[in-house]
DNA sequence: CGCGTTATTGACGTGTTTCAAGATCTGTGG
DNA sequence: CCACAGATCTTGAAACACGTCAATAACGCG
């Protein structure tokens, strides 16, 4: 991979997803690129945030898996929700923002502090694409409720591989059919709510009524659209445009 | 009931409510009066909002229960999340707000527009009392989302009991131990992601166990202290504060 | 009083969990 | 290059929580 002079050639998955959320400028994008120079990381099953620890500001997952999850006493653990690269961990509108649960790493993961400076700069999209990224967000959550609530197995993991699909497309990191996946049956029981021992079986299941397969490392999905249509998924409407 | 000359006597559930959120100033609690004398009305089993209709704006709910609720094609419901007197409905940080669910009248409700006019005044508690309800709500979709994921039918009707019973308390609504509740064992299911035959059951075995009881239309719960801690219920810690 | 909604019950089916063992992979150090 | 340890995946048998179906009882309202 020879190096390019001229920088946007490969725009981080970050700034393709952000652009993808609210239509940025060159300000906008040097702020990014700037802010990507102070890079943190963490190695996997660390913790970013843990619980009662004081929130960070906004956060730009640059490359890496991350989750938010809840720890029951009895050690039951339940995964909120998924970070993927070009996420923006920790917006909160909140005043005196306490973690109420942690942000843990899947894989090992670097991030920077998302931007602050430019957002009131005049023609400055950057404010829009975080409001736009908590509105997912907050879709994301819901989705997850009635995967939870409503769902079976074999519908949950479905369900989550296309959505996990979509997300990892707007940031240019999935073609039309397959991913690359490292998330291990045991995260994926913790955030759907099974045990590993159900997740495996049902994951042959899938495999064998070709619906999708997972394998070391990489999702391949038969046939996405069909496979939404069946799962009720409504098409995330005009929001990109 | 006589009217009084002096009205913050008795004030409403929600001035209650965000007064508790954040501290208001006259001005603000004067633009909450005004704002509840142009209130609607929608009767129970009605929608408010409907999917995929223009998100009207933040919306404070003066009396009665909604929720927002997803439906799956083949009649599968699921309900995302309560809404109780004092809540602010439809807060968003969304530029163009299409909804993704319905908000659907639990029993018949009267609300009003949040008002807006008074949110940049100088020492207007309202944004920050809007930031902190929204702030509330995600915490009430991340504690959905564990009780759907790794909760028994058990737990999670104790969890959501407990969880209506401190909201309804900070809305001046509930007294130590025992509420009002209008919920249908139907509507409870579609909350909890389980089947009314089964609600109808565990309730029983609650009953049984002295732990909660709930009878027509009030719940009563024998310990809420220990309750919470059985069931991991961090003390929302100083947010009220 | 009668009708629709809501609650209750019983018998039975099944999706998912539990426990426990073994196989396979992955990286590490000798 | 092999041996090893820890993580991950896979499998089977048995138990259980929860769902389904279907019928009846109790409520609440006009």
């Amino acid at each position: 991979m020879t190096r390019m002079r001229i920088e946007p050639a490969k725009p981080s998955a970050a700034a393709s997803r952000l652009a993808a959320l609210a239509s940025l400028n060159d300000a906008d994008l040097a702020a990014l690129r700037s802010a990507e120079s102070s890079a943190r990381k963490v190695y996997a099953r660390r913790d970013i945030v843990s619980e009662r620890e004081t929130m960070p500001g906004p956060t730009i997952l640059l490359s890496g898996w991350a989750c938010r999850a809840y720890t029951l006493s009895d050690g039951r653990r339940q995964i909120l929700g998924l970070f993927l690269p070009g996420d923006v961990m920790g917006l909160s509108w909140h005043p005196r923002p306490t973690a109420t649960c942690n942000i843990t790493a899947l894989t090992d993961v670097v991030f920077c502090p998302a931007p602050q400076a430019a957002l009131q700069a005049p023609g400055s999209g950057l404010a829009e694409a975080y409001a736009m990224s908590k509105a997912c967000d907050e879709g994301f959550l819901l989705r997850h409720i009635t995967r939870l609530g409503r769902m079976s197995a074999y519908e949950r993991i479905a369900d989550l591989m296309l959505e996990i699909h979509e997300r990892l497309g707007s940031a240019g990191l999935a073609d039309g059919k397959s991913f690359q996946m490292p998330l291990t049956q045991e995260t994926l029981a913790d955030a759907l709510g099974l045990t590993t021992v159900h997740i495996n079986r049902t994951i042959q299941a899938l495999r064998q009524d070709r619906t999708l397969s997972i394998g070391s490392r990489t999702v391949e999905l038969h046939d996405p659209v069909r496979l939404a249509e069946s799962l009720d998924r409504r098409p995330m409407s005009g929001q990109s445009g």
